[in-house]
DNA sequence: GTTACTGCAAACGATTTGCAAGTGG
DNA sequence: CCACTTGCAAATCGTTTGCAGTAAC
């Protein structure tokens, strides 16, 4: 199995775990979604990936690769950008290098570049054949308020699954 | 005058030579939004900031607004984001110190922190209070075969510009 | 006077939603 | 079998566009 594929099926297990926990039903069309994606780098839309998919023979429904898209961000599995035209651009979250994005505002292109953490702003003027108008450091996360909730609707989930457990031990019991 | 003032003056100084090189009309308009804009800090999006023209009893169309505001790109007085909702967020370009954004991925809220050019990603993991999920830094300007599009553009209207007032010269002497 | 700009309303297009039919658990 | 998912089509909503009237130059 190489390197490719042993990604495919770790974040098909990660997505898996993800959706037993959460209590979403494991459909075909999820985990062709998330191979799919996991088949090419780089950025994407919803329409190209719509497309691919229907290229490779499988039918899927836009709304379904909008509902699927929204668990795999959920999951951290898929990361979404929005560069400044008006679709959005989606990346799987493994397997890219951490690289930032040169954004031509006349264009609308989109470049990439080795991770640049420590780039201070002025070695960024110097960004060969590209003219910095300004940058911005986009930090995703979850803030502390959701982040309890998040805690708490784990708990809330964990609690679920164990109490079922427990049922079904009583049943096995009696 | 107070720096407020001040800094009006200067960008809508800035606003009226572009307007002058670019050839467009100098609209009271115009005028209008460059100077709301400035009067306040922080991110708005185009609802608010009709709403909130609407409230001073300055009455523009949502249209002009747009219009207006492609301008204000263009000549880099207003910064265009967009984080992850549906709306994109705009912000002056001068006069807010250099800040990068915290953007919670599940309520949407947009937090901003001071200027951190230099954080590493050991660094970001310890930002209170927000669990970091993933950055990216946004890099805006424009490529090289738009730069150089934009050069024979300016050099286009500065020959155009000459040429207008050779004409008149030409008038004045005949 | 020309011609670009404004305001209005209609159009657009990416995303979302409602609902009937299908299927995972 | 129940109710979550899917697929389809219609709805939504931020943004863009066409056009007639207005005003900058």
């Amino acid at each position: 199995m190489d390197g490719s594929q042993k990604l495919k099926k770790q974040v098909r297990d990660e997505f898996m775990a993800y959706l037993t926990l959460h209590k979403h039903r494991k459909t075909p069309e999820r985990f062709a979604i998330l191979d799919h994606i996991y088949t090419t780098k780089g950025h994407f839309d919803m329409d190209t990936l719509y497309k691919s998919m229907i290229d490779v023979n499988f039918r899927v429904s836009r709304a379904t690769l909008y509902n699927t898209i929204e668990l795999l961000l959920d999951c951290g599995l898929v990361v979404k950008h929005q560069f400044g035209g008006n679709v959005s651009k989606y990346e799987r979250a493994y397997g890219n290098e951490n690289h930032d994005h040169l954004i031509c505002t006349t264009c609308g292109q989109v470049w990439e570049t080795k991770n640049s953490d420590l780039l201070t702003q002025a070695q960024l003027k110097k960004i060969k054949k590209f003219t910095v108008n300004y940058y911005s450091m986009y930090i995703y996360g979850t803030c502390s308020k959701c982040s309890h909730a998040k805690k708490m609707e784990l708990r809330r989930l964990a609690r679920n699954n164990s109490e079922k457990t427990d049922n079904k031990q009583v049943k096995y019991e009696s």
